[in-house]
DNA sequence: CGCCTTCTTGACTGTACGGTCAAGTACGGT
DNA sequence: ACCGTACTTGACCGTACAGTCAAGAAGGCG
């Protein structure tokens, strides 16, 4: 939907996206209904329709959002590294920082991960990051830093201990301390850097 | 439910189990009717009611079998371990083998960990694993096999990786050859041996 | 075979939902 | 103030859904 907006349009565009971010990531989106949301805001149903399609559409631009939001993070993070590793080890950092800065995001991401209708999208993004970090793994194996292996494998398991370290902090179960998170990091940095003999 | 039942009951319930776990984990749980569920093994909706008194319970009796099921794996695997180390390796495998085989159920206990209505019951079974493999850590530490940190901790980026694995197993990105599960285990196994100083 | 118990059918019920759109209101510019 | 455009309302529509249950069929046993 590529309707031009005034500011007051805007405003309302955003405020529609944050009240279903919010509750989407509670509730689930199935479970989420559009009336649901327009009366979150105290608005009628046409203004839901007024700029969103429908209610994926809606979730879709919640998602482009966020991932375009968290590769700017993890961008910015990784200007200035030197090396290889502190490229990877700023890269996730940030990662974990900004899933922990957004809970909600983070978990709609993880759920469109997992229904067919809007994991197209949502691998696709995926898939760029776990390149963008294989890459740097690569150039790590190329400076001899670490011992040589698939670099998209150990870049996929390095997101997997971040995608579980996230959801255990966001279940209250972890605390973001900056001691858990070096405890990740240095989990990844060790599990990359060994070698299974 | 507590219903008894014949063997024909039996394996009318088995059947819609069966069914539900397939179709569940392929369209996800709200997206799935009742009515879709009793189509797909030609009968009438009175027989998914005689079994279950909801769509709700039919998920959670899936779920608990599924989880009784891999904690069954994972103590078989174990048994004969000699050293702490052994039996974590060994129970590592064991979850993500019997993750591979099943994607179904994996993919069902993922799901319900989400959702508010689901997640409770899913949350203990895994606290447990986490103790289970905690201790298991824990006695590797005494015996000074790896240097000391927080053991459930440590036992929860073991399973974000087995988790991510089995995922990217499931979406066909990575094949389950034993190389890929060897680089797994020795990513977890090197990630508790290091340490960030 | 008759009887009792265990299933099985599927029409029905009430509720909820996503989406539509005619009529109306608010806003911004001249 | 007027006009045109950008929103906004909410009744409505058709569809879908979870769950109910009276009537019937099937199975098992004596």
């Amino acid at each position: 939907m590529d309707r031009k907006l005034t500011q007051r349009g805007e405003e309302r565009r955003n405020q529609l996206l944050a009240f279903a971010t919010s509750r989407f990531a509670q509730k689930g989106f199935h479970p989420t209904s559009v009336a649901e949301i327009v009366e979150g805001i105290g608005v009628g149903k046409g203004v839901f329709y007024w700029y969103f399609d429908s209610k994926e559409a809606l979730l879709q631009a919640i998602l482009v959002d966020a991932q375009r939001d968290l590769r700017r993070r993890q961008r910015s993070a990784m200007v200035g590294a030197e090396t290889p590793m502190e490229r990877i080890e700023r890269g996730v950092r940030a990662s974990i920082q900004w899933s922990v800065e957004h809970p909600e995001h983070f978990r709609l991401v993880q759920f469109a991960a997992s229904d067919e209708r809007f994991s197209q999208g949502v691998h696709k993004g995926q898939q760029v990051a776990v390149r963008d970090a294989a890459a740097h793994i690569d150039d790590a194996m190329a400076a001899g830093e670490i011992p040589k292996a698939d670099p998209e494998l150990l870049a996929q398991m390095m997101i997997g201990v971040h995608t579980h370290l996230v959801h255990l902090i966001h279940q209250g179960l972890v605390e973001s301390t900056s001691e858990v998170i070096d405890a990740a990091v240095g989990f990844c940095i060790h599990g990359i850097s060994g070698r299974t003999s």
